[in-house]
DNA sequence: CGGGTAATTGAATCGAATCAACGCGAGTGG
DNA sequence: CCACTCGCGTTGATTCGATTCAATTACCCG
């Protein structure tokens, strides 16, 4: 789980496009595709926690099934459209929320107009969270999204009530910490082509979490926002990811990468 | 409060040394000086909770006075030499600590030797909580350290009973996660001026919360050790030093630097 | 005073950024 | 249907900032 907190966010990395929707389909040329069939969404979203989609992926999955049927007068469902802003920087923070479908991109920008990305956070990933009322990131939909979202006052309520959540969330945030330490690791120490395996690495395995194992990474983000995550230029991302295709790592496919030998890419990345 | 987990270390800008014990005689020159008096040190640190010389910078604060008493049953203090190790990555987690003297230097090393500096920790600081049962960090003593250590089950036992610390740890954990991503965006993006200028401010600022206001900024750590923090080399960190002292933007002094123009060193830093 | 480590400074090198051009596919409008 | 544009990605040539290599200097401790 990815818990991002509001004042900036808690990032590692994340992918890729939508679970079951992810077609594999073989393309003419016998490459496997990481486009989705069509780029409508299945909007049928839990009206239930009980029956949410990414209820066994996220926090929720402490909570018992009473406990999911009381939460569930709290929490509203709401649909988001590519680009559209969940919330912006130095603005007040109202919501905590759980991504259910879609891929979100949390950034932060200096006033100079230099970016990081901080993260993406995939269904099941928590956001939103702040040490105080102003948000530090901002956050987007990457293509279409669905989300969940509670007030904040009405989970900080939750979390009091529930002693277990809290150890959960908390448990959640140190392993979101010792994640932000590896990436602080790449980012100071780590080369351009080390920075981009660790990035298909990480968002392999995340992504594996919530859609099951495939060598297929579906990349839902431009080359601008994965260069922004790694503190790198789209210049260099893209001539990394043609090394790595040359060097028969990876092979590029439509919206993503194909991850032709993992244990060399994963020695070659950092963390 | 800098909180550091275990598995990795939770970080964040921190510096100098023993608070009271730093001496700011003017030298010959006219310089202040951030050497301390003697190397000796005081090690009349906490018999008991209650006059803890760091109680109310940590997370102790958050109790109240006969809870302390409590408290007192289940910690041991230690003291460390320069260069003694508090714990090693890799190596099973059995306590927390709070530093109560000195400094603590907080650090990962990958297989090929490349090091990453998470962190110092400073009087006050906790160290040491981790997401699993094995540290991803390595903490060792910046010369003279006291230390106050509880047994990771003393201490989980304690935020279960304790409502308002879990809440109070919960509260620092997020906050040292804004500070964590503020770090990315300085590794990330930032040029070795503006991190070099980052770190001064933020030792400043954390300095003077365990010492008060101060213009001299110590540095108990070595060229290296800023180098391995701000991902830069150390033949870079002291010509930006140079540079910055060049334009009379600090002064170096014995032990550490003084700033001349906050303002100014502030506007060139990041976060 | 000397020996050793840490810090500084200089010259050469390297990796990533920058600047610039080009290719490609999706949309748009004639 | 094709020409055109526009955004995005790739590729190449060049520049620039930080690293590396190599001395030299300052400083601490005996």
């Amino acid at each position: 789980m990815l818990v991002v907190t509001g004042h900036h966010t808690a990032p590692a990395l994340s992918t890729l496009a939508r679970s079951a929707l992810l077609a594999r389909a073989i393309s003419p040329n016998g490459q496997t595709s990481c486009r989705e069939p069509s780029r409508t969404m299945k909007y049928a979203t839990a009206k239930h926690c009980q029956n949410c989609p990414v209820q066994s992926l996220s926090l929720c999955n402490s909570l018992a099934h009473d406990e999911l049927a009381e939460l569930n007068a709290f929490v509203t469902d709401s649909h988001y459209k590519n680009h559209d802003i969940l919330f912006d920087q130095d603005t007040p923070a109202n919501w905590v929320y759980i991504v259910t479908e879609g891929v979100v991109r949390l950034h932060k920008t200096l006033p100079d107009g230099r970016r990081l990305v901080l993260g993406f956070a995939l269904p099941g990933d928590f956001l939103g969270f702040s040490d105080c009322d102003v948000h530090a990131t901002s956050a987007d939909a990457l293509g279409p999204v669905a989300i969940c979202r509670i007030s904040r006052e009405a989970f900080q309520n939750l979390l009091d009530a529930k002693p277990h959540l809290m150890r959960r969330l908390h448990a959640e945030l140190i392993h979101e910490f010792t994640l932000a330490q590896d990436r602080l690791m790449l980012l100071g120490r780590g080369s351009a082509k080390e920075r981009m395996a660790a990035f298909f690495v990480n968002m392999r395995n995340r992504w594996k979490r919530v859609n099951g194992q495939s060598a297929n990474v579906a990349l839902p983000m431009s080359r601008l926002d994965i260069a922004d995550f790694l503190g790198l230029t789209i210049e260099t991302v893209s001539r990394m990811v043609t090394t790595l295709a040359r060097e028969r790592l990876i092979v590029i496919v439509p919206d993503g990468i194909r991850i032709l030998d993992l244990p060399r890419l994963e020695a070659i990345a950092i963390g």
